[in-house]
RNA sequence: UGCCCGAUAGUGUAAUGGAAGCACAUGUGACUUUGACUCAUAGGGUCCUGGUUCGAACCCAGGUCGGGCAACCA
């Protein structure tokens, strides 16, 4: 797949483009700002696609910036896992690494700016009282007492608070801006709270931190930030962010909205992912059924199938939902394109060719390929017993069926002409063999006389296949959107059958894959070997099977 | 009964006052040593009502519908 720019422009390159041409801007720098509270998902992927796309496209610089301001929910396990994503998905912030726990001292410096300006003060609300205060949307708030405190008194508690001389949420500071708002994050919101917990990267030398709003803005102008991209819920913080940026007479970094990406049949809520995790519904984060970045890497997705999603869907401030078929036809276009074919039968029956040899062995070519010559072939070993796929028999079958019925002849796939004979079932009249009889003058698939063979089939040698692991992932919930009933819980509408574990038979060669290592298990499907897969007890994932076929 | 934002085929998007396109999905057909791929073909859209204009998806007004906002989270 490549890698070209298949987005044109949305409406923020629009903005960007006035900035420039204007001269508001003369550079562009984004930046990435996941809290490290959490594994990315595909969601994250949009956010990472337009900040550091952006940047690509006009010769910018992204940041990766950590924005580590709540010391209880963050861990530095987050930290390693959000890097391997971004760099898999193919970005690199270079030099740019930040930390907003970095700016801890700057941030307090501008804190106490407010202060002076008159612009801050502490409250000693309880965190109802400041609810209560606060107002809700269609009424104003009131102000609350301490509002009008000297700055000497407002400075003297903030400084208290940060030398500890306060409980844990015994006051906060506060910016002094409009409690009659029709906004509520312009009635005088909470900038910093008190909170005793040791910080990752600050340990305990604050007991004091910084809230989002007043914590964000301020990162990006530290940073030079122009363009601040977010999602739509951030809208109605627009005029903190602006207000804050001003009163301090920093740089003016400026913030744009957009939409969350949403597919169907996954829920993308981290709080609902952890719930899976938790609950042992999935086997971990990065289960392949999850739609977190390393779920999705071992399930066999590749980073430029997700990015060209991100690019088709584009960026509006529009809350839409993508259907995940959109998804699965990128992946099979990638897949299809770049991954080498292989031969796996994953419902085995067995064919005895009872004209060939006992003993004989015949090695096949096969193209790896069939559009790439470039990528050459390799041997597969054929004998006289086989495994096929158990729906590729059929008694009484109609016509357009591809497969074996009795007298009918079909192509082994690269070796010859069979005609299967007759059936063997067991007692509950399961197929348990074909026996069939070859044309030795068909070698490599073509009869001598010409005759037509409407269906070929794939196939292993029964004698050197190797048995191997096979998860058939299907989709992790049953309806397109488990959030959209009220009564019932998401969890409702797991599909009991997303993930089937079975045995297939290989075509020798494929135990030597490594993990990630992804083939198209030909009429079959798309496969990946698993992170726990080895030569010795291979393992692979299904990815995606072919696209639907015809009804017959 | 507040404030902010949005609305283009089933879905995702383009068209920035001058012929409403594209992709996915769906139907039909062709090709095929993968029922894949590929190719051909069909149906289907500007939320509503007015206004401005020679001309409106685009500008204006009013409405309708949808989303967001009431954490000492981000």
């Amino acid at each position: 797949m490549s890698n070209e720019e298949t987005q044109t422009t949305n409406f923020i390159h629009d903005i960007i483009d006035a900035d420039l041409a204007s001269g508001k801007r003369t550079e562009v720098v984004t930046r990435f700002p996941p809290e490290p509270n959490g594994y990315l998902h595909i969601g994250h992927a949009k956010a990472i696609y337009l900040d550091f796309g952006t940047a690509e496209k006009y010769g910018g610089r992204c940041h990766l910036r950590f924005d580590d301001t709540n010391p209880e929910a963050e861990d530095e396990e987050y930290v390693r896992a959000i890097q391997e994503d971004i760099k898999w998905l193919g970005y690199d912030w270079g030099e740019h690494l930040y930390w907003a726990s970095n700016y801890f001292d700057t941030m307090y410096e501008y804190a106490v700016r407010l202060i002076n300006k008159g612009k801050a003060y502490v409250c000693e609300l309880s965190s109802e009282e400041f609810k209560e205060y606060r107002g809700v949307p269609t009424r104003p708030g009131k102000e609350p007492p301490g509002r009008d405190r000297s700055v000497e008194e407002n400075l003297e508690l903030f400084e208290k608070m940060k030398n500890g001389g306060f409980e844990d949420g015994a006051c906060i500071l506060r910016a002094k801006i409009d409690m009659t708002s029709p906004n509520l994050h312009m009635r005088d919101p909470a900038i910093y709270r008190i909170k005793r917990a040791t910080h990752h990267n600050t340990g305990d030398k604050w007991c004091i931190y910084p809230m989002y709003d007043f914590a964000h803005c301020i990162e990006d102008s530290i940073e030079g930030v122009t363009h601040s991209m977010c999602t739509l819920e951030f809208e109605v913080h627009r005029p903190l962010y602006d207000w804050i940026l001003q009163e301090l007479e920093a740089f003016q970094s400026r913030q744009y909205e957009f939409s969350k990406l949403n597919l169907t049949y996954i829920v993308l809520s981290k709080r609902r992912l952890l719930q899976l995790v938790n609950e042992g519904l999935v086997g971990g984060w990065d289960d392949p059924r999850m739609p977190t970045l390393c779920g999705m890497r071992r399930r066999g997705f590749t980073a430029a199938a997700i990015k060209k999603l991100c690019a088709i869907v584009g960026c509006t401030k529009f809350e839409g939902i993508t259907e995940i078929e959109q998804f699965e036809s990128i992946v099979r276009d990638d897949l299809n394109e770049n991954s080498l074919r292989a031969m796996a039968v994953v419902d085995p029956i067995k064919v005895v060719i009872d004209n060939y040899p006992e003993e004989l062995v015949e090695e096949f070519e096969v193209p790896n390929h069939p559009q790439k010559e470039e990528e050459g072939k390799r041997t597969v070993p054929f004998s006289r017993e086989l495994w096929i796929e158990r729906t590729d028999y059929m008694d009484d079958a109609p016509n357009k069926f591809k497969g074996f019925t009795i007298g009918r002849e079909v192509r082994i796939r690269g070796a010859y002409l069979v005609t299967c004979d007759s059936v063997e079932k067991d007692a509950a009249g399961n197929v348990v063999s074909l026996r069939c009889t070859y044309d030795p003058e068909s070698k490599g698939g073509n009869a001598p006389d010409g005759r037509k063979v409407r269906s070929t089939i794939h196939w292993v040698s029964a004698k050197h296949a190797v048995d191997t692991e096979v998860r058939l992932y299907d989709r992790l919930y049953t309806v397109e959107n488990p959030l959209g009933d009220k009564e019932k819980d998401f969890k409702d509408f797991l599909n009991p059958d997303s993930l089937k574990v079975i045995t297939a038979k290989l075509e020798p060669g494929l135990a030597q894959a490594k993990p990630g290592d992804r083939y198209q298990f030909e009429r079959v499907g798309y496969f990946c070997a698993d992170l726990d897969h080895t030569p010795a007890k291979p393992v692979f994932n299904r990815t995606l099977t072919l696209r639907a076929p015809r009804k017959m």
